[in-house]
DNA sequence: ATCCTGATTTTTTTT
DNA sequence: AAATCAGGAT
């Protein structure tokens, strides 16, 4: 080791490195588990190991690949790794599965019928197509959602089941109504020459097992494999990663023996951070690494060096109400730090300002927008924040919901440069063809579309010979010629050959760039003359927000490294952008976003707003005993926060334009008092309470009612009053939204008044809402 | 074909 | 509250 060159800087690249993480960075050959606990240094381990590797020669840059969650993880990492080894890491794969698998398949997609120039569909595209389907197929869209039939879809393709073995075993009318949607979704994005997210991994890992010479190719060209978030892979990726490295699991049908390979696979997570199973997601991959890979090493990091040991601790007493789990224990040397903040507010909109003050308060003791985060359980709660941020003039960025790419101008923008690279892209042809209005509505778009399926053309020459299309009105022939003509220009413009191989043998020409292209699009179609016609605002908007699209598209010709298939490139770019990755932290902006968003990342000051049973854990979750994810969840939140915390709950909060009262989220019970600030203690009746009432056991309802009572007791201050109310049977009189608690049904919150005294309650335990008669039932005001 | 209007639905979370 | 959708009028 001392006769290597590097060894100055080797030595660099271990210093500060704890025995732990030392050991995952300098791991040779073979299987690597490395269970990172939050905030114990993992990305530290996984670029330090990046660079090890290449510096101690065990692999060129070229033959590492390094998966990571989100591109701007991947970027961030690459200009670590950069700033550690003192060159470039060009030619690393260093990226998401999803942007390896499409790069993968840009090479090698002639092989499964496709062309290189395959269009990626999005979630809103696979479901449009979806729907199209189940409408072919005569589901009625009111049983089923487009949505969550492709969900279904979705899962099977996760668990790389194709159309046919699908509907093999079908054990179900339902699975059988899927299978048969299934079949026509699959044959039609074949068709169209396009793959939704799914396929990226799936048609990956059948490229693999079909051509053992690819497989071969890139299994030896990638010798170490990293994987990071392994927690949140599904089985679609695990194949992915065994077919490249080789061991794991039981052989799959048709493999005789277990495949070879050089096994240098090393995977980092936690499986208390596990929070994506709703897109499959699979935390056994992580749980039964041991067992795939038997001699695999094990290095646990337990050493948090991110929170305060408060922050900890209740990060800790949270997750210990899961069941399983590897155990690991959470430590830091950072100090006890400041009690968490537990407020409860009367509305959304309190919320919102007791948040916004506090930020604002923070920002003139000298704190930055950059160190904050506010952090939410869905997109949608972003808005009253966003209202109230906006009145008290703080910047701020929103990461996630309406994507940038996701705008209906921009998908047209992208849909017309999809279907100049793939004329059988039926989709976007739909989008675009009469968006500006050019009098090619449904039905004539319908017609140029079953055109193309009964002759077997794509819809492009279909379109390109508007005369051949039966049933067409003149009208829409003549408007349709019109169109097809621009679409001709802007193709030898894009430098793309004739769909029907006229000039096929001849050498491609050069396109123009990319983002010359783009604006020859808006202008020549009239795209952007139809939005300036409108004159309102909103159309403005949007023509800024192409601009801007422009420019990404000037921004990538800039950088584009090899001047062939840019325009190829640049779609599958944009194709797999998350919003994640907008994300900017220098601007000194306050973030906000989904919890979800948050993995990963990690401030100073993290607000969490929305503590209520229903918001989170979400209802949702609930009803589909996703209860433990949820918590999973909370945990990731807690720490996400360095050293200040704030959770927040309102009593009440407008859902769907209704209001609804929540009780506070079961979460905020179960972090010990002494870490927060609440003056009230939790009341813990829900379970005993529910246990009586399930039980019918008398002496179970006397605990909970006990329990209730002598807690509200302890909590000082006016309790006696109410404890004298309570004593004497029953209290009477209520408000909308209070607080109460059931002697058999414990804690719930009153959702509505009737008349002749009846209240409506909603009970924590089971969720359920029940009428009562306030004078007879054992009920009483909490807190 | 297009536009308008009222009804219905939406909110988990995302590559 | 907002967005999408279906059905009907123009």
């Amino acid at each position: 080791m001392s006769a290597n060159p590097h060894a100055e800087h080797l030595q660099e690249l271990l210093e500060g490195l704890n025995e732990p993480q030392r050991e995952a960075v300098t791991h040779g050959e073979g299987p690597l588990l490395i269970l990172a606990g939050a905030g114990s240094g993992k990305t530290r381990v996984l670029t330090h190991r990046l660079a090890y590797l290449v510096y101690t020669d065990q692999a060129q840059a070229g033959e590492i690949l390094a998966i990571t969650f989100t591109n701007k993880a991947a970027s961030e990492m690459r200009g670590r790794v950069e700033r550690l080894l003192g060159r470039s890491t060009r030619g690393m794969w260093l990226m998401t599965f999803h942007s390896a698998c499409a790069r993968i398949l840009r090479a090698e997609a002639e092989r499964l019928g496709y062309t290189r120039q395959f269009t990626i569909y999005d979630q809103a595209d696979a479901r449009r197509l979806t729907k199209r389907c189940m409408d072919a197929v005569g589901i009625d869209p009111k049983r089923y959602t487009p949505a969550a039939i492709n969900n279904q879809l979705s899962a099977a393709k996760n668990q790389l089941l194709d159309a046919e073995t699908y509907g093999q075993q079908a054990g179900s009318p339902f699975e059988e109504m899927i299978a048969e949607v299934y079949r026509l979704y699959e044959r039609d994005l074949l068709r169209m020459n396009a793959m939704d997210f799914d396929d990226l991994l799936f048609r990956t890992v059948n490229l693999l097992e079909l051509f053992e010479d690819v497989r071969e190719r890139y299994a030896a060209s990638f010798r170490h494999i990293l994987v990071d978030e392994y927690q949140d892979t599904n089985h679609a990726q695990y194949r992915f990663l065994q077919l490249l490295v080789g061991g794991g699991k039981a052989p799959a049908r048709g493999e005789r023996v277990q495949l070879a390979g050089h096994r240098n696979l090393a995977v980092v997570g936690d499986d208390a951070q596990s929070i994506y199973s709703f897109r499959n997601a699979d935390v056994r991959n992580i749980l039964d690494f041991q067992q795939d890979f038997p001699d695999a090493r094990v290095v646990k990091l337990e050493q948090n060096y991110r929170s305060t040991e408060t922050i900890l601790s209740a990060a800790n007493a949270v997750i210990a109400n899961n069941r399983g789990g590897i155990s690991k224990r959470l430590w830091s040397e950072l100090g006890t730090g400041e009690q968490i903040h537990v407020r409860e507010l009367d509305d959304e909109h309190a919320e919102a300002r007791f948040v916004v003050g506090e930020i604002e308060r923070l920002i003139d003791e000298g704190a930055s927008r950059t160190e904050i985060a506010v952090l939410y359980r869905t997109n949608a709660m972003s808005r009253v924040l966003e209202d109230t941020l906006v009145r008290r003039e703080i910047a701020y960025q929103v990461i996630g919901g309406t994507k940038f790419y996701e705008r209906a101008e921009i998908k047209d923008a992208v849909a017309y440069l999809s279907w100049l690279a793939n004329p059988f892209d039926v989709v976007s042809f739909t989008r675009v063809a009469n968006s500006p209005r050019r009098g090619l509505g449904q039905t004539s778009l319908g017609r140029i579309v079953a055109h193309s399926a009964t002759v077997g053309v794509s819809v492009w020459e279909a379109a390109a010979a508007p005369d051949q299309i039966p049933g067409l009105g003149t009208a829409a022939v003549k408007a349709l010629r019109r169109f097809m003509g621009t679409m001709e220009e802007l193709r030898v413009l894009a430098g793309m050959p004739a769909p029907d191989g006229r000039d096929s043998g001849e050498e491609t020409s050069q396109g123009v760039p990319v983002g010359d292209l783009l604006q020859a699009v808006l202008a020549q179609t009239g795209y952007v003359e139809a939005l300036e016609a409108e004159r309102t605002i909103e159309a403005q908007g949007r023509i800024e927000n192409l601009e801007q699209l422009v420019e990404v598209g000037h921004e990538f010709d800039a950088t584009a490294e090899a001047a062939q298939d840019t325009l190829d490139v640049f779609l599958q770019q944009i194709a797999l952008v998350a919003d994640a990755d907008t994300r900017s932290d220098d601007e000194g902006l306050v973030t906000l976003m989904t919890l979800h968003n948050a993995k990963g990342l990690e401030y100073p000051t993290v607000f969490i707003v929305g503590c209520e049973d229903g918001v989170f854990p979400h209802s949702r979750a609930l009803d589909e005993g996703g209860l433990e994810e949820e918590r999973r969840l909370f945990y990731v939140g807690i720490t996400r926060a360095m050293r200040l915390l704030y959770l927040t709950r309102a009593r009440r909060r407008a859902v769907f334009g209704a209001q609804t009262y929540g009780l506070p989220s079961r979460f905020l019970a179960e972090i010990p008092a002494a870490l927060t600030d609440r003056e009230d203690e939790p009341v813990i009746v829900r379970s005993a309470a529910l246990a009586g009432a399930g039980t019918g056991s008398a002496a179970a309802r006397e605990l909970a009612y006990a329990r209730a009572t002598s807690w509200s007791g302890g909590s000082g201050g006016g309790a006696s009053a109410d404890r004298s109310a309570r004593g004497g049977g029953a209290q009477t009189s209520f408000r909308l939204g209070e607080d109460v608690v059931h002697a058999a049904f414990g804690e719930g919150v009153v959702t509505a008044l009737e008349p002749h005294g009846v209240i409506v309650v909603r009970f924590a335990g089971d969720g359920a809402e029940r009428k009562l008669m306030a004078e007879l039932a054992p009920v009483s005001r909490r807190s």
